[in-house]
DNA sequence: TTGTAGGCGTTATCAA
DNA sequence: TTGATAACGCCTACAA
């Protein structure tokens, strides 16, 4: 690869008169400019990234870091089609890289996108805690967003949903339905997410006075596979069920179809509900409800946020949209005619 | 952020050793390695990775491109979840850059990799031709490798599937079974991928003599939507129709819905073919049959070529598996019952 | 076993 | 309007 030495010696002039040809500042006369173009061309040569960043100390690309279990499904393509979407306006190029199976990988894959000296990284957490996440924060000058979590100081760095909340709600409209046999299927259990939805169901039976029947809990693990296999182990118990509450929309999809290899009549006989409200789901079925759960939008925000920081104009109001986000997490209505 | 040098003060040593100990090679007594140890520790120190990069022209990381338009669908999680998968067992990132929406962006997303000094890069290509892409991959020592296309010099550089006899099987397995009125859903019309299985399409009527129908061809967009507004207008012509080709999966999905809500029976009525077999969508409906596309496949063989290239042991063997993809590409067998 | 010094390709600050 | 030259933070002979 050719540098910006080379490309100086042909056109008869130093480096930083090169320099200042590409990056537009300085003064340059236009006949040098001139010869300078024209010896870029014929070298091929094209900036070394990593020389420019170490000298700048920025790089105008914006990290971001998911596990790759979540590369499977829909809900993860709308994340990233919203951040891509989002960022091509303001010029900047979005990086994602794996934060893989555990916190310490998370972690890595944060300081990977630091080291890049990415101008702001976002991350989609699956592993760390809070308290990591906070203390990660300050740890950096570059502006760290977190979506889906609600962290405990910098509240400002991230966007998050009340998960709780949307379980609930969905439990407590299939109650006010008349259901009373209401089986639950987890995502994976060490999910922050899955167990805050396992925990709104949980409530909701509590609250109305049914009671929680731990037979009617299966464990799945997000996969449409995992939904198969949680119906059969609610069924192998000889349970009486109603209506089953998924904790996300790809499970829904595979419980679904379980109930039908099996025969039985949906809607009517048995209500199922998803969350997530993925594109491709909601043409699965009319059968299956689905809560929208508002990842375009959080991602929407916090871009939105990382801009305004990095472009200036930012106002360090703690808080500004997370109410907003939770207004928005409502329950679609079903087939199901109690 | 704190460098070397802070660290090497700090331990009372020269920054050449603190980089010996952080790199592992070279001799460090025990005593030194321990000190350094500590005072990376207290210094909070991290490595940057610009300019290590920078000093040993590598990065430890592989790019990916793909253009955002593809961001949507679960066709491309099973792109990246398998490319993370494999990738992670090489330990090396992968970087996901956006391909955008022309050859220009497309073009600039693999400089950008490449500036980035990135081992290698993988593209999934939308928009530049194949001479575009076997001139980039002379212009640059870096490997690069091309999914989804057949190209016309570096043939050891890029892995591709048989589109069009793909198609052309599919509609010869529904002429088999007696249909007449084939209607067909195209992709986005400048993709290569839709535009061969148009061809499929075509090839398969003239051969069993039945002609084409332009009114039976309608234009999809890849997405589930589209699906929904081809089966509108397709219909919209009174044309009579006992099958349907869709391009690809979502868009079968779409078709079908359509369908469903005009009351229209499946199966039995009319038969619905559609690409990709996407892990959702076989849980979707067992009205609708699959073909495969072996992306998964496509990609762990590329980065299979990659690793062997990149860690020595190449065989620079031309064409290895293409043969092998072609052969997967299988018809699975349908609910329509001649 | 450790330190010195030069280099990687840019940018940026001064003089000229 | 231009050219030296010193950073940027790390690696790597070559010496010691």
């Amino acid at each position: 690869m050719s540098t910006m030495q080379e490309v100086a010696k042909k056109a008869g002039v130093s480096k930083a008169t090169v320099s200042r040809v590409l990056s537009g500042k300085g003064y340059v006369s236009e006949a040098t400019k001139e010869q300078v173009f024209k010896a870029i061309e014929e070298a091929g040569y094209r900036p070394n990234l990593l020389a420019r960043n170490l000298a700048t100390n920025k790089s105008e690309c914006i990290g971001l870091v998911v596990t790759n279990t979540l590369y499977h499904g829909s809900y993860f393509s709308e994340i990233l089609s919203q951040a891509a979407k989002k960022l091509e306006d303001n010029g900047r190029q979005l990086i994602l890289v794996d934060g893989k199976h555990s916190a310490r990988e998370e972690r890595e894959a944060i300081q990977f996108l630091l080291d890049l000296r990415c101008d702001a990284v976002i991350i989609y957490p699956r592993f760390l805690t809070i308290d990591e996440m906070d203390s990660i924060i300050e740890q950096h000058k570059t502006p760290i967003m977190v979506v889906n979590r609600k962290l405990r100081k910098h509240q400002s760095h991230c966007v998050f949903c009340d998960h709780k909340g949307s379980s609930f709600q969905a439990t407590k409209y299939l109650i006010e339905r008349g259901h009373r046999d209401i089986a639950f299927i987890t995502g994976a259990i060490d999910s922050p997410t899955a167990i805050e939805r396992l925990a709104g169901y949980k409530e909701a039976l509590n609250q109305y006075g049914i009671g929680v029947n731990e037979a009617l809990i299966a464990q799945g693990k997000w996969t449409p596979a995992s939904g198969v296999s949680a119906v059969e182990s609610l069924l192998a118990n000889k349970n009486k069920i109603s209506a089953i509450l998924a904790s996300n929309d790809e499970m829904a999809v595979g419980a679904m179809k379980k109930l039908n290899d099996l025969g039985v009549s949906i809607p009517g006989e048995i209500s199922i509900i998803g969350f997530d409200n993925i594109p491709t789901a909601a043409y699965l079925s009319p059968a299956l409800t689905s809560i929208k759960d508002p990842v375009s939008d959080m991602i929407s925000e916090v871009i939105n946020r990382l801009i305004s920081m990095l472009d200036g104009g930012y106002l360090s109001k703690e808080n500004v949209f997370t109410s907003d986000l939770l207004a928005r997490n409502s329950v679609i209505d079903g087939p199901y005619k109690g």
